[in-house]
DNA sequence: CAGTATCCAGATCGATACTG
DNA sequence: CAGTATCGATCTGGATACTG
């Protein structure tokens, strides 16, 4: 019984055993950072724009966002290398923000699961009715 | 520029205007509780043993975790239909906890994401190191 | 055994004010 | 414009002690 492949998830326990406590502490992370309140919507943002955004703009698009949560956000994006950084020596300054290709990889790879739960959702408000109920 | 398709996240986005509020906020609950420290750890550990585990069990298999925090974990995911709590009348007390079908679901949408993550995961470590080394 | 109750330290996030 | 600095409310999670 506990030798039968039952889920998949047998074989990424495979892959993360191939990696140094490092990088399986990195993947974690790079995981936890996706369900961040904001991450996703701001790399939606900027994918979905097609072009560079101001800091600005992106403030604007991100309905209820503060300055301070979206800046840090952006250098977290930044530094995973998820999103570029891009400043101008103007004044007044300007600095413009952009998706990069590993950045859409991940969206796309976000996305099946993001759509599995959207359309899960009804057997979970279910779920939650029937335990809230008890 | 702006209208053509880039990423499957469109495919998302519209899959979400479908919803209501609710839904959306609850799709987006069950997203950022997948990231919580502790959930993706015990739903694989259940998963993996493929048979319901009792309380001290599960405390034994995720390392690290508390009490406290696997009470509310466990709860959580109770909570959501991805796993079920059976209590025995008996003296000591027995508590047995097994993953629900959606909860199976629910991992095997989850690696692939994983999976993309942990076989990325050189490309962040580079990114990280350059962004490091300014 | 399987929790609950309590305390406490650290992280998080928004609001506000200030700066190159 | 695009931040940084600071403060305070809120949340999280661990350690410890206690209970049906």
């Amino acid at each position: 019984m506990k030798k039968t492949t039952k889920t998949k998830w047998d074989e990424a326990a495979a892959l993360c055993d191939g990696l140094s406590e490092d990088q399986d502490a990195l993947t974690r992370e790079i995981i936890t950072g996706l369900a961040d309140k904001w991450t996703l919507w701001v790399m939606s943002v900027l994918a979905e724009a097609g072009e560079p955004l101001r800091f600005s703009r992106v403030l604007e698009q991100v309905e209820g966002i503060s300055q301070k949560s979206l800046t840090k956000t952006l250098r977290q994006l930044e530094r995973d290398g998820l999103v570029t950084r891009k400043m101008f020596a103007e004044v007044p300054p300007r600095v413009e923000y952009a998706i990069t290709p590993i950045g859409i990889e991940m969206l796309d790879h976000v996305e099946p699961l993001w759509s599995w739960v959207a359309k899960s959702v009804g057997r979970f408000q279910e779920a939650r009715t029937k335990f809230d109920e008890r």
